[in-house]
DNA sequence: ATCCTCTTTGCATTCGAAGTCATTTCATAT
DNA sequence: ATATGAAATGACTTCGAATGCAAAGAGGAT
């Protein structure tokens, strides 16, 4: 009847309010603490008659394992970091629900960071420390310093459309190169002659880097261009197509554009602003495929990023540097989709 | 020199690869774990000198208290479960964004889940179970045996723009109905004779909300409407303009949106399946107050959400109930803005 | 110097589950 | 019936920080 003997110290608490314990629940059943423990563990060596008592038991009693106690015992929190610099961009809501779900799947938590200013990364690093995550997925700015943190932790971590400048990290990224190149051909071909092109803010990596390959593109094939910087929002989109209408005395009729928002606020400014016809004057291209991307009034003419691609090889990689810390840096680079919409002409 | 004595279980770790602990630390300052401990708790009673002596050791062995174990002991995770059913929907990445920003000024951290579909809300409570969250604000469908089991665990809960059904639940909302009496009542003056409404999905609860307001304001002003129903994308608002097209032989001259985005698929498809002019020949009002909804193309008249103070009240209202687990159901309503776009002729 | 109070400090215990190790149970082989 | 190995089980310790309690220290008043 009666268990052997049980430290006294876990006084009866039938759980009304607080949570059941292990230790409730294996007096319940009239086994060991132990016994429940390993009922609970995969693979582990448990009665079958044992295992239906204990299971009984704590479905009674609403038994949950408690994370945290087992976070602690085996140094596994379960609890991945994600940090998003703007969920406010339209594109990283869909690769955030992508990567939750996937990492849902794999029985890992995500702790969410969102940041408001890139300077709150540290603060933010702090409390990743604090919880003991077992790794992290990246979607902002961090310096080699503060990848060097991460190092040092020994917490794994994927950077998503950004690499470790300087640093090596493992890291997935759509190829900006091939995107863009594909684009500037097909606006060459096309028979654009006045190009303009709205990159992203300074510091993102992705901005910079199509903008770099749009351009040393339309070199290679001897067309000049003007390069006016936005932010990647709709409202900077309309604000620099005003501005290199005004550069190219409304002559430009090609525009390339670091990411879609920005390409949809230009075209919407172009339209309305100026009474352009879009593509019949203006061809417009974007980067990224969102959703906005694709409705009837714009079709941009788009390189459509892999996020499912993307994130499943992210949460792949990450899960193994998690097994297997020692795996080395690696690098994936997947190319996006050309969506041939109707706001350019192509050739 | 050397501590009293202190268990010597605990042995040296310079923190190479693992993390330091309190006992490394206590160790490196020559003093207790206990005093570590006090060090990092607010307004605990520790020499300034000790202090001192204590942060350098915590400094240089890159020292953070483990949130883990701190969860375990106090039995305060400080972690806060946000459950979003479809981040996809273009209003809750911002919501999103919001409560995580002013959450984490509260100390509090995260814990995201993100849900593919309805069905998948309970192994999601699950998990939220055995991570001991301090509370959970939530933005999808419960049942009443969901929410009652949140009161089981008394793990407090704050409802964001949706009531616990049948069982009270503090919660915040944006007026539907107010907001919708201004938009028909705009309408009704506005000289529109033929209504029809694109509704949101069946189990949505504002979805519903809005339709029956806009519905009931119809009918006192004696007018009569047209329902089709959408599920709150772009897509199906195209789709539910042309089914309304049909139903009012193309007579219809008011529509009335669930949310913003239905709102612009109808617009678009309106202007370009149809070639009609809104406002002129249609007018078309949303709901929300998405970014899109001010685009030059739309600039959508619909009830903007004030987001800001609904995440602040819901933010507040679960911080309150997880400091005084006593304190009662509230629901707080707030009106939304009327935005005048020019989608609408408004009387 | 003595006594008393208030502040610092350390010891030991606790949170809840995991896992090691030793012991018991049980089925099978002889 | 006995030996043997595998399976099942329990006692106990561990993870890292917080905290009640008692002891030690620091000032102040007398």
């Amino acid at each position: 009847m009666a268990a052997k003997k049980q430290p006294e110290t876990h006084k009866a608490r039938t759980t009304p309010g607080g949570r059941a314990t292990s230790y409730d629940v294996a007096r319940h059943a009239g086994v060991s603490q132990s016994a429940v423990s390993r009922c609970f563990k995969q693979g582990a060596s448990v009665a079958p008659r044992t295992r239906e008592k204990i299971l009984a038991a704590a479905r009674e009693l609403h038994y949950y394992p408690n994370a945290i106690a087992q976070g602690l015992i085996t140094r596994r929190s379960n609890l991945v970091a994600i940090i998003i610099s703007n969920l406010t961009n339209l594109y990283y809501p869909e690769v955030l629900a992508e990567l939750t779900q996937r990492l849902s799947a794999q029985g890992i938590r995500v702790l969410l960071f969102s940041l408001a200013a890139e300077s709150d990364v540290d603060e933010v690093l702090d409390q990743v420390w604090r919880y003991r995550v077992d790794g992290a997925i990246v979607a902002a700015r961090l310096h080699p310093e503060q990848l060097a943190a991460f190092a040092d932790r020994g917490v794994p971590v994927v950077l998503y459309n950004r690499i470790g400048e300087g640093v090596p990290v493992a890291s997935v990224c759509c190829d900006s190169v091939s995107g863009e190149h594909a684009l500037v051909d097909g606006l060459v071909e096309g028979e654009h002659h006045i190009f303009g092109i709205i990159a992203g803010p300074a510091d993102s990596y992705v901005g910079e880097e199509r903008v770099e390959a749009a351009r040393r593109r339309l070199q290679q094939l001897g067309r000049d261009c003007r390069v006016v910087r936005g932010n990647f929002d709709y409202a900077s989109g309309d604000a620099a197509l005003k501005e290199l209408m005004r550069m190219t005395h409304r002559k430009m009729d090609a525009l390339i554009c670091a990411n879609d928002l920005m390409a949809i606020g230009a075209i919407d400014s172009a339209r309305i602003n100026f009474g352009i016809q879009v593509p019949q004057d203006l061809s417009v291209v974007g980067f990224d495929g969102v959703g906005p991307a694709t409705w009837l009034a714009y079709q941009v003419t788009t390189i459509r990023q892999p996020v499912r691609r993307m994130t499943e090889a992210a949460v792949a990689m990450l899960l193994e540097r998690i097994e297997r810390p020692e795996l080395s840096p690696e690098q994936r680079l997947f190319a996006g989709e050309l969506l041939l919409g109707s706001s350019a002409r192509l050739g």
